[in-house]
Order: C-alpha cells, then sequence, then structure tokens
DNA sequence: CTATATTTGTGCGTATGTATG
DNA sequence: ACATACATACGCACAAATATA
C-alpha cells in the first residue's frame, strides 16, 4: 500500500489510494471522507500529512472540507 | 526586496526586512509578527528559511515565540 | 444551558534527506 | 568540510466550530 521508501512523498501516495477509493465509487459524492484522525490511523502517518493529502484532493476538486464537519466528496458538475 | 543571488544569506535578508517593519512601528509591541507559513508565501522562502529569519530577530531581542501560541514583538525595556 | 467529544485550523519544535556553492 | 536552502515528515499545544449527552 504504503511505502516510505518511496520516492513519491507520502502525502501524495495517501492522497491517491484515497482519489482511486473516490474514483472506484467507494466513496460517493456527497459521502465523509475518512477524518484526518482516521487516515492518520488507517496508513500510520502524522496528522500533517494525513490533512496534506486531503489537501491535494480538495485542490483537484474531488472533495469539499467544512470546518468541525469533515470532508466530502465533491458533487460532480451534471456535465 | 529580496535577492537570491545576494551574498547576504536569505534568512539574513528576510530577518532585516522584518525588524524594519518593526522599527518602523508597522509593528508593535504585543504584535504578532507574520506567521512561519506567512512569512514563507510572502518572500517565496522554505519554512526553515522564514524559522531561521524569525530566529535572528529573537536572538537581537526584538521578538518572543510561545510555544503554539505564535511570536510577537517584545515590549522594549522602559529605559 | 453546560459539559464533553470530535474535527478542522493554526502555529511552533524537531529531525532527516537532498542539493548547491 | 561547511553553510545555506529546499522539501518532507514526525510531534505537541491550542483555538474554533460543530454535534451530542
Amino acid at each position: 500500500m504504503i511505502d516510505p521508501l518511496s520516492p513519491t512523498p507520502l502525502y501524495l501516495q495517501v492522497a491517491d489510494l484515497l482519489a482511486a477509493r473516490i474514483e472506484r465509487g467507494e466513496l460517493r459524492p456527497g459521502n465523509p471522507l475518512p477524518s484526518e484522525s482516521q487516515i492518520q490511523g488507517q496508513y500510520d502517518v502524522a496528522r500533517g500529512t494525513a490533512r496534506r493529502a486531503v489537501a491535494v484532493l480538495r485542490e483537484r476538486g474531488l472533495v469539499v472540507t467544512l470546518h468541525a464537519r469533515g470532508t466530502f466528496v465533491a458533487e460532480r458538475p451534471t456535465t
């Protein structure tokens, strides 16, 4: 899954794993993403790394984050 | 403003720019300094460079840093 | 209304690795 | 060998907003 020795940064590896779950339809629009704390535990990374991974998905427009509520899979535009 | 080609290290250039803002009264005693992240963005340097710049100001007694709170312009001694 | 737990947001502290001059 | 500078990644502490008992 995650390779700490890979030249690919951990936060990118985590981001890609989460993105894959979304594209696979395992996480559907409106569904909550795992919390930072859960990502931390599931992938055994620091919270900062989990946060950065989610930030990548946000920049890609895949998810939307609400303060103190969570991060959710973005609704895809109707087109 | 900042010259990456200058023989003067970046962290010193940044420190001097911040010190100038303090001496100019633009940043007053008690006011928060820009965060490391903000310095990073404003001067387009790495976080380590921003940190080191702030460290210089701390050594000069211009600012005080509180863990997990921030860095603040030092209150000038009454003399 | 109060208290607690959860989750995101922010800021500093530290260590490691890489590259350059 | 050394100093500078970048990036990544770990951690701690606290604030702010939300949800729930």
